[in-house]
DNA sequence: CTGAAAGCGCTAACAG
DNA sequence: CTGTTAGCGCTTTCAG
């Protein structure tokens, strides 16, 4: 009976379990061979219950077997055929400067999303189309449009691309609503009486991803009729300097703001350390409000009144999402804009100066 | 001439951008038949330079029609009988608690390196040998030994662990020396001229990662003659709470403590909020020093003074070495110890208080 | 130096 | 429901 196998099987009878010696792991033919049935049986209980017709009792002698023989899938073999990698990638380039703070909550959400759906999750910081082609089912494109798009136009997957910002029509996309971020801080500021708003925005006007928070908060100046100010520029690589800069700018100037809005927490604790340095006190005389609820917001003193964004709420619906799309649950899907909330501390009061 | 090759050709002789039309992907079976050469002189070609016998002649024609047809080698199938995935996994527990603010810098690091050799970095949050078995050539452990030593244990394939102690002596290791920070900060201190230094250890006494910490400490509270408190205990899940908490069970007792070393940042900016709070200032009546110098040692005010543990350097060579070990240009390592530093900001002065 | 052929371990028709 | 068989795309002896 055993003969008609043409398959060599490298392990002989004796074998129970495979980590005991140093033999070549067990395959589909060992398993085969010793319940004497054919590969093909042995196959099809290896895939998942109900996707394949096979007798309950085949698939419970064939498990078992493929227990104790210690028999473990060769994930290439079976990707080689079924052109399914179950490998997931995430492009997110400039771990640190850029996706900076919110990033381990990024991937740990995606992380657990990918782990838990039985796939595996590849990090890129750089990333060449042709170089994952193939070795991919699909991507996370957690990136800039600026970086986003050349990789997109380019690659032969499945992707989704999450920014706070739509970057094309072509991949669906997942953001939340910086528009209605700065619309909020700022309409919390002028709710609390402040007449006079500095924001910080920091980067390069032209940004695209700063002009959803530029809007919004513009949009509340006009709506709540109040006044404002806003400082560009980053002269620092850091963005904690950058705040503690700009506001020192601001108070050489003589304008009369009582609030400060910034695009980031770090900007925001920058700040709060230039006004502490010229002796006003947050929020006592000036109140500041931050952006992203990051761990400075939580850890600084005092504590940061900050817009959270859903950043791993964002990680798993494009994951989960991303994963639909693979497994042809879902071919395509509006593109979605997640609410930010507000989380308040302790940086802003009613205005005292005047 | 092309009747020989009973492999099946999917693509006709047209092809010269894969890319323009949505048919298969070329295989060498592509490029051999428009060359009218085997696949084994364009497998050949394929190999990385000088590890294979081929005339340079042969070698340029392949390149260069492999280039013209959108050639990729199949990942899969080449791993399927090279056993070599070129995947090489990172299994970091806990990426957001546990590692906390270290972890974008170590992550960056290593996937830095990997890619930049040719790998790919797969990152996993949880982790069964039994599931990357096969999958991956290489893994980063990047965890407290509790949870890696089940793991180095089950695992098939080469590993090196990352961790501020060594685990195990059966697995190359990569860390940092913790003795020598915790010394180096109360030496710091004690050279400024405070008698009476309180340790902020937080977690549980018997934690292994901590014990480095404490005996560097002792140590140098012995060898420098100046007295100390111990403060152990984690009330709340929160770093930065537990820290607020532990100082302020400090202030309630009597002692006349004129410095704070703290475990870790968020600990010690936690400590100069309570602080400050019972109206202390830093460093004017107390000292601060933090541990790790991670961003919200940079962005706390007063600038916290810290121990900076070497976290990307650990991780660029945990990488590097486990490429070594995965290429066999080094079979084994010794085990590495790279030294910690003092970043100095603002948050130490000389005891003004007594 | 090059070609033919034998698989790597698995899935998927196609028969039975 | 089960077995046979033909590959997936590639590397690697082994001849020539």
């Amino acid at each position: 009976m055993l003969e008609k196998y043409e398959k060599p099987c490298y392990n002989d009878d004796t074998v129970t379990d495979y980590r005991g010696g140093n033999m070549k792991a067990p395959t589909i033919y060992d398993i085969a061979k010793k319940l004497n049935i054919s590969v093909a049986t042995v196959s099809r209980a290896m895939s998942p219950p109900g996707t394949v017709v096979i007798s309950e009792a085949s698939r419970l002698k064939v498990l078992q077997a493929a227990k104790e023989m210690g028999y473990r899938p060769n994930a290439q073999a079976r990707a080689l055929i079924t052109r399914k990698t179950r490998h997931i990638g995430l492009f997110t380039p400039g771990i640190l400067e850029r996706t900076g703070l919110h990033f381990a909550r990024m991937l740990q959400a995606v992380e657990n999303v990918t782990r838990t759906n039985g796939y595996h999750l590849v990090v890129y910081g750089e990333l060449d189309p042709a170089d994952v082609e193939g070795r991919l089912d699909g991507l996370i494109i957690l990136a800039h449009p600026n970086e986003a798009v050349p990789i997109m136009e380019n690659l032969d997957m499945s992707s989704v691309h999450v920014w706070p910002i739509f970057a094309e029509a072509k991949v669906p996309s997942i953001s939340w609503d910086d528009a209605e971020g700065a619309y909020c801080a700022c309409k919390y500021l002028a709710d609390m009486g402040h007449k006079k708003i500095a924001a910080l925005f920091g980067d390069i006007v032209d940004d695209v991803a700063l002009t959803p928070k530029i809007a919004g908060f513009r949009r509340a100046i006009d709506e709540l009729g109040v006044s404002s100010v806003e400082l560009f520029g980053d002269k620092y690589p850091d963005q904690f300097e950058n705040g503690y800069a700009l506001a020192l700018d601001l108070l050489k100037s003589s304008d009369k703001f009582t609030a400060i809005f910034a695009r980031n927490d770090l900007l925001a604790v920058g700040a709060m350390k230039a006004l502490r340095a010229n002796g006003l006190s947050v929020p006592d005389e000036v109140s500041v409000i931050g952006y992203n609820d990051t761990s400075v917001a939580t850890c600084s003193d005092p504590g940061l009144t900050s817009i959270r964004t859903p950043i791993g709420e964002t990680g798993e619906l494009a994951a989960n999402r991303l994963i639909s799309i693979i497994e042809h649950k879902e071919m395509a899907f509006d593109d979605v804009v997640l609410p930010v909330s507000l989380t308040i501390r302790e940086s802003c009061a009613s205005p005292k100066r005047v």
